[in-house]
DNA sequence: AAACGCTGGTAAATCGATGCAGTGAGGCTA
DNA sequence: TAGCCTCACTGCATCGATTTACCAGCGTTT
């Protein structure tokens, strides 16, 4: 332990414990610019910190936020977490890292523990389509932020969220691909019922409808039946998604995949089936990680830009942390499309022509 | 806040504070189990969670240990993260992210941080070659266990050292290229001088040694003066190796990357010189990212097992954290090939037949 | 000169859990 | 029955920072 308490930075100024205690929170308007150094000297001299424990016993506080990820060996949510951690530190908040594995019950469970533990604040990252579960944390008093997952109906009304427009975002996929010329379009989605998968299919149905296209004739790849939520899985879906779909009479030349390792599982299933994409067919990703650029080819894809929604999520959280009042506001972030190799115009007359 | 405290508890269950701490602190041996059954009840019934901070005021210490990696949105300590937060809640600890950038003087800072914050114990990774700037930290007390790195003389002696044996995986994948009949091999490194690039080059060099090969035939790809670490710059730089040895005269058929997001750029690397992985030339990558998996062609690499590695840190760490004494005791575990599609027979007559 | 307000501080109570020293009841020995 | 133990708990000081209550000193007003 360090052992430098705030008493003996009081002896060593002249002054008492209270005295530095004002100090250290800024109470120094009225306080005399002599009286002040003095303090400060001591505080240096003596390397002083003061001890954290003491001061949560005091305020009920701690400069730590809960981040709550599915799982963070997943890049998009390892990148977040970068982020975030870097935006906290930079205003003195430490980030406690839970893994909830998609599961509610550990949700909830890390929840409670961050409550106990005393924790400002916590960014709650869960695309369940309901968050009834942990209305009874808030309701204790805990503030949070939902992050990736847009506002819904029936949310409760204190918690913030904080999303990319999905529904934009596979709008401007879609439009990318209808402008090549493509005309046989397919959504492959890799997960089950979430609030985003919703959303994009929105963002793709509109976009086939805006360009006169019956959105009928856009086919979804619904998924297995799987409960699986892995990178694996996800790219493994894509992949037999492709074979099947390219398989099949009037194959589409054009993919929506839900993300960006389900694109490349697509990009996978097309070589399996002897085409390639950025060639006779064209497909887009979501989330741009950083594979998304690595990957051959690289990947065209729709960007959820997260230095800028990490730096929104914390403040927002800062809001509900430092504001008593009740509700919070939710954001939708504008995604932006990044064109790279994965795409190209769609071969004349189709797929049929080959 | 929670607002019950040990003392509700204690009148709920007609005894005094102490005795619930003694049940809580697991005392129970001289209780009556009458009486322990009665506290276990309230404790239930008002779902109290002893305070933390106050907890921690007491005795100096809480349940935390903080994890300092050089950045989280990658992949590799990413996996780590999620392994070492399943191992430690499975204790009952909770992990503090740090994202160090590979900067010692954040490494160092972070240290200070997380002894201020009274965490029990740090996790450190970082492959410099020296540690020495966080030694003031280990004689302040604090726990740490190195992780991704081999006990080096000169380090302090306080500080374990989980690693897996770099210069092994690099022989096992050199001797691999070796027995698949490649006899021009060179190891491709993206990285500057650390301590695990130096033993992977070692385990390379013994292995053509042991093939009656002269270690100066291998080739040796030192790197561009970069002090960037990042993924994108791995693989970037494995490319351009790829490119430049491939276009010299006799050229490689055989690759040692230095990690997998290098092997990946020797892969596009090949690609780009119109050979590719798998066929013409072979490639074995390090870690077993889970990329490597679902790359075209999936990688054959050198899988660090991290499941196990994260156990045996948390160990090493716990065993640190409870006793008072002074050494540790560091770790060297074995790694496994993972043969995949990105290594095959070498051609016949080297890459000059073709 | 008494009453009042303001300044620049101090002393002491407080937060909740911990763990040692202590206590009373009951049992056992001599 | 006095003396001594053991049992099974309780009382209380303690951790370090915060914060409330308070006070002395000084100038101003009435």
């Amino acid at each position: 332990m360090n052992g430098v308490t705030i008493h003996q930075v009081a002896e060593a100024a002249g002054v008492s414990a209270s005295t530095v205690s004002n100090v250290l929170n800024g109470r120094t308007d009225r306080m005399q610019p002599a009286t002040l150094a003095r303090v400060e000297q001591a505080i240096e001299q003596l390397s002083y910190r003061p001890n954290r424990a003491a001061r949560m016993l005091r305020t009920g506080r701690i400069q730590v936020i809960g981040l709550i990820v599915p799982s963070v060996a997943n890049p998009f949510w390892g990148a977040l977490a970068r982020e975030l951690e870097a935006v906290a530190l930079a205003e003195g908040y430490h980030v406690l890292l839970c893994n909830s594995e998609r599961d509610p019950a550990r949700e909830l469970k890390y929840g409670e523990e961050l409550l106990a533990d005393g924790v400002s604040g916590v960014v709650l990252c869960s695309s369940l389509p309901s968050l009834d579960h942990v209305t009874p944390l808030l309701k204790r008093g805990l503030k949070m932020v939902a992050f990736d997952r847009a506002a819904q109906a029936g949310d409760p009304p204190s918690l913030a969220s904080i999303s990319v427009d999905n529904a934009m975002g596979a709008e401007l996929a879609t439009r990318h691909l209808l402008d090549l010329g493509h005309r046989r379009l397919a959504f492959v989605s890799g997960s089950v019922n979430s609030v985003n998968r919703r959303e994009r299919l929105r963002g793709f149905r509109s976009a086939l409808e805006e360009a006169g296209i019956d959105p009928a004739q856009g086919v979804v790849w619904p998924g297995a039946a799987t409960s699986e939520f892995g990178d694996k899985e996800s790219a493994e879906l894509g992949r037999s998604a492709a074979r099947e779909l390219l398989s099949a009479p009037e194959p589409p030349t054009g993919f929506v995949a839900i993300n960006d390792m389900c694109a490349i599982g697509v990009c996978r299933g097309a070589r399996d089936a002897g085409l390639s994409a950025g060639r006779e067919v064209s497909v887009v990703g979501f989330d741009d990680i950083l594979l998304a650029e690595l990957f051959e080819p690289p990947l065209t894809t729709v960007r959820q830009p997260l230095p800028e929604m990490a730096a929104e999520t914390f403040q927002q959280l800062r809001a509900h942390i430092e504001s008593t009042s009740g509700a919070g506001r939710s954001l939708l972030i504008r995604p932006r499309l990044v064109v790279r190799e994965s795409t190209a115009a769609a071969p004349v007359g189709g797929l049929g022509a080959r």
